[in-house]
DNA sequence: TTGACAAAAATAACACTGTAAAGTATATTA
DNA sequence: TAATATACTTTACAGTGTTATTTTTGTCAA
């Protein structure tokens, strides 16, 4: 029976482990879900690893055993965000089936999101842009390049159906992407300091930028 | 004789106050400098009151009796680039007459700032665009948004000349300011991380805007 | 030239920040 | 129950911006 005995004892081990695992998780989990709370009330300027710590009842350097350090954290929230972003640009290409309004249909979601999303918008692509490539997803690739891929998927097929011209997707793709970031920023930046970069003023810059786009990417 | 020794001591007291204050702008205007320095080495994250302050042998609560605090000091360095920036797009101005040209030469103009000047540029379109609107000039206007003036008398005179369709001009000037912005910004920060956004590919970017642009508003 | 005064600069201190090393409980295992 | 590994805290360091206070310096009038 010494065999059996040892497997139920190597079971124990095992269940012992995937336990505290899972306690760990859930604690890690903890301080980054306080980490978005405090990120989307300070902004990326004023997030602080104390406070986050205080926040959830732990020592600053407890967040140490579960974070690499403050960028680290401030990594997988960003990461968070990028997810939702994802999400977001996933739905919208999936409810639109003509490739025009599907274009326009990404844009517009691309768009909502930043102006729901301002920090979060201001640290994944302008603080932090540089983790764009990294942010990891559930299906191991990058969320980040996975958002691109569905921008670039509906630019491709775009040009297949022949409503705009024929050219290096990617080229394509970053020259629509930019238009739109660059809109998204102003508008967070200006907002509430330059009349013209009001909301409603921002949805009618953004259509006159699809116009635009269409006219001047025709084949 | 009174009254001529009297206006003797008050042209002597003037004469004083003149050169102590020529001194007091002396050193804030070293202060700035040791900023700006210090500014384009670390960058805005990286910008230290007590460094600059070290690196010119003051201590740190002296530059607080020259600007207001770290803001202070940080808009005079943003100010500064927008000065330079002006002149860029003045000269891009005025060394091209026809209208769509200009309108090129400019785009081409803020490009080459955005590329040159990476520090400042994030600084004064993306950590603290809010400043644009403030940043004085010598004539007294807003630097910021003297450089948009500049762009909108573009955009006005390519409407008049009949090489771009009619509209607002504010929107108009807005909308191919934020494509070039987006492209500058996005590229400052994918530089050297991915390929794509390295300088060359970058220049080809901007051509296609161009391209497009000149298209896709054609009256 | 000296003494009063004002301006400029420095000290000291406070309340923060991120982070590393060392110590202490707490829980798990033999 | 004793040994050990894990989770967490304490302490400490080197920074940061900023304020109030004190010292030094320079200017001016008697």
């Amino acid at each position: 029976m010494r065999s059996v005995s040892q497997t139920r004892q190597e079971r124990i081990k095992q269940r012992s482990l995937e336990r505290r695992e899972r306690s760990r998780q859930e604690t890690r989990q903890a301080i980054l879900e306080a980490a978005i709370r405090m990120f989307e009330r300070e902004g990326y300027e004023g997030f602080s690893l104390r406070q986050v710590a205080e926040n959830i009842g732990y020592t600053p350097t407890t967040i140490y055993l579960y974070f690499k350090d403050k960028d680290d954290l401030l990594f997988a929230v960003c990461s968070q965000g990028f997810t939702e972003f994802t999400h977001a640009l996933q739905t919208a290409y999936a409810t639109h089936s003509d490739p025009l309004e599907r274009l326009q249909a990404l844009g517009w979601a691309y768009f909502e999101f930043g102006l729901s999303h301002p920090l979060h918008y201001q640290m994944m692509f302008m603080q932090r842009a540089e983790w764009i490539t990294e942010a990891p997803s559930a299906k191991g690739d990058a969320e980040g390049s996975n958002s691109y891929l569905i921008q670039m998927n509906a630019v491709i097929e775009a040009m297949k159906a022949g409503v705009i011209r024929m050219g290096d997707p990617i080229e394509t793709t970053n020259l629509i992407w930019s238009g739109i970031h660059g809109i998204v920023s102003l508008a967070l930046s200006m907002k509430g300091i330059v009349p013209k970069w009001e909301e409603a003023e921002t949805r009618r810059l953004v259509k006159g930028y699809f116009q635009m786009l269409i006219k001047g990417l025709q084949p």
